[in-house]
DNA sequence: ACCTGAACACCGTTCAAGT
DNA sequence: ACCTGAACACCGTTCAAGT
């Protein structure tokens, strides 16, 4: 007893911050099926029961979790990396995406957001839960300023919002599940369609449609495609929430199209 | 040993159809996380490892209990329910969506998807999987068939079952998550406002577009909102991909969305 | 062939007890 | 105040053994 010095006030060993580091980098690692608590105890050298001083529970330091990448999400024309001014001024003019600059911005976010969610598939695996932490809240925000600015109205920017969000979670989804085909327990492409010949074959006779569609994919690596495919669906949703937001504006852009 | 008669050869307890019928039962009324081996041998009044004769995993039942339910989503113009003919003839005249009807056949089918998914909202929470199922499958035949009817070459209408698929997906995500906030722990909207004050007095002055949109949704039932911005959203997608597909026919179209 | 019973290696969470 | 150790009530999965 005497070896050893009383304990400082503030020694503890571990802190929310800590935990959901550790968590975060375990889920990176191995997926969301590899965390438990007793695995993020252990790399961080505790006990499972520790970690519940410092969090309710599990499903709560899952939402800490996904709303700290969350935060990763690049806001064009913001300094700050997350933390946030103090409230600044007015929507004052030259304010965070007017004119026809809306369009470029909102894209901007929609693949940056995709971007992390790439880096961070397991916030989307967590099932479906109401984000409203404070960095969703931000880009959130950002996202409804900028429609605002673009003459959006409240329920038009609300639906451009969530349709422009299940675009990009739809998007990382696909891309997910195409890669976790290709990869998975057999290896390689060819690997699969092997074992799966059988049913393919019922699926070509029958689905003649969803058949061709499948054994057309394997050109190209699959990042870039999903990345191509991604912009295209985004661009069309932009075009159908452009032409509601604006018609006049709009119509300029069939010639574009065309 | 000598009074019971020898079991007869087909006197199965069980079958991979009743496992997969007890586990949707018990996921529509109790919930994705209600379920487990244990949970469907009881309701079967069986041993859980007997399960595992029918069924190889549980990641494996649940891929047939989606590929089951999505099964309900009714395809327009098809008498089967699910079995399917027997190839049926070409795509010949009248075939399954043409001319200009393949948009309200492309609607109807989504929010088909849309109830089903209501129904079964699991099916989301079961995580990113590949779906291949028969079931998945004819659906998205039937989809490409329309859509190719309708003039998509098959990239764009890829990117459209893709982006109407999210868009569907998306919408009941949100919808489940916006219930469970109204209708949660805390049991009324009114609760949960109270508790959550001060976050959202601090949403309220640094997050204004987001405040107002949390508070402005209170108006009207949940179920008829979340329908209207389905709608909506859907259109927006549909109005730009029928652009891409068709430009000329499209352009009759800013006359009536104006 | 099909199911039971028991086990294995895990879970999330709680909580007295220590320091 | 903060962490340990042990327990509780579960999990998915396996597999000899029964019938």
């Amino acid at each position: 007893v005497w070896l050893r010095p009383e304990r400082p006030v503030r020694d503890r060993r571990l802190s929310r911050d800590a935990i959901v580091t550790a968590a975060i980098g375990i889920l990176d690692t191995e997926g969301i099926r590899g965390l438990s608590m007793r695995r993020i105890a252990d790399s961080l050298g505790v006990t499972a029961g520790s970690l519940y001083w410092h969090v309710a529970t599990k499903d709560e330091l899952l939402e800490l979790a996904a709303d700290q990448v969350t935060g990763e999400i690049e806001l064009p024309g913001s300094a700050s990396g997350g933390a946030g001014g103090t409230g600044a001024g007015g929507t004052g003019a030259g304010g965070t995406g007017a004119g026809r600059g809306w369009r470029a911005a909102i894209t901007a976010i929609a693949h940056g957001q995709r971007a992390m969610l790439l880096r961070h598939p397991w916030v989307i695996q967590m099932g479906a839960h109401p984000n409203v932490g404070p960095n969703a809240l931000r880009a959130a925000d950002r996202m409804l300023r900028i429609l605002d600015d673009a003459g959006f109205g409240p329920d038009l920017a609300t639906a451009a919002l969530n349709a422009i969000g299940n675009q990009v979670v739809g998007a990382v989804t696909a891309e997910m599940a195409w890669r976790q085909v290709t990869s998975g327990p057999a290896g390689t492409l060819a690997d699969w369609q092997r074992d799966a010949a059988g049913y393919l074959e019922m699926v070509r006779e029958r689905y003649p449609m969803v058949a061709a569609r499948l054994t057309a994919a394997p050109t190209g690596d699959i990042g870039k495609v999903s990345k191509e495919r991604f912009s295209l669906a985004l661009d069309c949703l932009l075009d159908g929430l452009q032409a509601r937001a604006n018609p006049q504006q709009a119509l300029s852009l069939f010639r574009v199209v065309r």
